[in-house]
RNA sequence: GUGACCAUAGCUCAAUUGGCAGAGCAUCUGGUUGUGGCCCAGAAGGUUGCGGGUUCGAGUCCCGCUGGUCACCCCA
């Protein structure tokens, strides 16, 4: 065992895949649904990007991002890269480089793909991970807000995920948001030596963060805080009342939660998160909000924005934990197996020809006997399998092996064009009923 | 980055007060000529995570490292 992943990194294995399968597939038919189109921008960046749009002081930048010194000309050093820590700089970068702005407004994009944080793993953290992010930009109007809840809601809700209320808040603009934040801080000051250490730290530093404490000792003094929503003005206030009211409408619930407060510095507006169960700590299926000064701080035009993104792997262990099962993967229906070496001959031609018709078929491996071919068939849940003996090749014959029901046929070569016809219905539909296959399932 | 717990075959786990590393499942091959599931037999599979130490002798005790799990921090 000289080899092995790297700490905080997976194997995502065939196993798994009916769930990465069904999450991936929904989530991109869903977003173009909803009028998203796919932009896949690089899974590394110049550092600066990150450092500026996600925050020099949020925790992925000051201590999670995988960084590294690129080789330059002629031995001098080269620049300073990053592997991405989530998407959204990289799509701001995009749209400004690729004049974005001179495209129809907004833009509504998504992306899929995987994310790095050099974090400790635990349940439900990895250091590579993967992200479904969409982003709608070029529009300040509530109903860009709602459009994002609506397509994580609906994507949730379309999993199989039941009774999701939305944990939504606003963090105001640069105008009142200071307003608040300062009177937040003057009725904290008074109980500062009350507090735990780390909020007392947090006071100080960035008073907004106290809000989402956890710490025992801090709690009884935060349900007497000032709420952000009382001190917005005029615009915000507007604002997220119409987010909210499109809710409504739509009855879609949601929880005002005046203590979310989330961890990048771009939001303003609009925040919110979706939490799951079935992840111990780390509770948080999604979170997005409005950044409507990311992209100027960019260096593009003044550009208001709205986006989310949610974890696929938290995704798929939420749905485990609950039960939630994927619809099975189709897999060749038809098995072919031979006897000798002319036997064999026309086996690849028969598995070439069923594979061109559109059905799914496998060819036996090896000069294995017929039992193991056989075993091979039923194992890997093929309904048919076609055998091809000294006997076959004389009449110019296949047999026809139903497995489910254990009957079988002598069926003319000739014929077979129109069994492989019918077989391609087979093509279509799923497996009835569905054999345990694999190791994995029998142990569970 | 901090703390707690854990590490034996592909998987799930055994192994008396330190005394020859085992089972079930999975894999492969058979159970007479060319047929799957059930059953039976056999085979293969381990430097007990890695490196030190104590001891006549270490899977077992001690130390370090690596990895995993859970929590803190923060987040997806």
């Amino acid at each position: 065992m000289k080899y092995q992943r790297i700490k905080g990194t997976q194997d995502i294995l065939p196993e798994a895949e009916p769930y990465w399968a069904h999450v991936t597939s929904t989530v991109q038919a869903l977003a173009r649904r909803f009028g998203f189109e796919q932009i896949s921008t690089p899974m590394f960046e110049n550092t600066a990007l990150f450092a500026r749009g996600v925050g020099e002081d949020t925790d992925i930048v000051s201590k999670e991002m995988y960084t590294w010194l690129d080789r330059g000309k002629d031995g001098e050093q080269g620049e300073s890269l990053t592997l991405r820590p989530e998407f959204t700089a990289g799509v701001m970068r995009a749209y400004i480089e690729n004049g974005f702005a001179s495209r129809p407004q907004p833009q509504k994009l998504y992306s899929v793909g995987p994310i790095f944080r050099r974090e400790k793993p635990q349940k439900g953290r990895y250091r590579q991970f993967h992200q479904f992010n969409a982003e709608i930009i070029g529009s300040d109007d509530p109903v860009a807000d709602f459009e994002i809840l609506l397509l994580t809601h609906t994507l949730y809700r379309e999993l199989g995920f039941k009774n999701l209320v939305f944990q939504i808040n606003s963090t105001g603009d640069p105008e009142c948001k200071p307003r608040y934040v300062a009177a937040l801080k003057q009725y904290l000051l008074p109980y500062a030596d009350k507090l735990a250490p780390t909020d007392r730290d947090r006071l100080e530093r960035n008073p907004l963060r106290v809000l989402d404490s956890k710490e025992r000792e801090t709690l009884p003094y935060l349900s007497g805080a000032p709420h952000i929503v009382d001190y917005l003005n005029d615009d915000c206030k507007k604002h997220f009342d119409e987010v909210l009211s499109y809710l409504s409408a739509v009855d879609i619930p949601y929880q005002i939660n005046h203590r979310l407060v989330r961890g990048l510095d771009y939001y303003t507006k609009t925040v919110f998160e979706l939490w799951g169960e079935g992840l111990g700590a780390q509770a948080a299926l999604c979170g997005g909000g409005r950044y409507d000064g990311l992209i100027e701080l960019l260096g593009g035009a003044p550009t208001p924005g709205v986006g989310f993104a949610t974890g696929i792997e938290r995704i798929i262990m939420s749905m485990q934990d609950q039960g939630i099962e994927p619809p099975a993967l189709a897999r060749p229906q038809v098995f072919v197996a031979y006897l000798n070496e002319a036997a064999k001959l026309v086996a690849v031609k028969l598995v070439t020809d069923l594979r061109n018709a559109g059905v799914g078929a496998r060819i036996a491996f090896g000069g294995r006997s017929l039992k193991a071919q056989m075993k091979d068939a039923d194992r890997t849940g093929c309904r048919f399998a076609l055998i091809i003996g000294e006997d076959e090749l004389k009449t110019n014959s296949v047999i026809l092996r139903d497995l489910g029901k254990s009957e079988q046929a002598s069926v003319p070569m000739a014929d077979l064009q129109t069994w492989v016809t019918n077989l391609i219905d087979v093509r279509t539909t799923p497996p009835q009923e569905e054999q345990p296959e694999s190791a994995a399932e029998e142990a569970k």
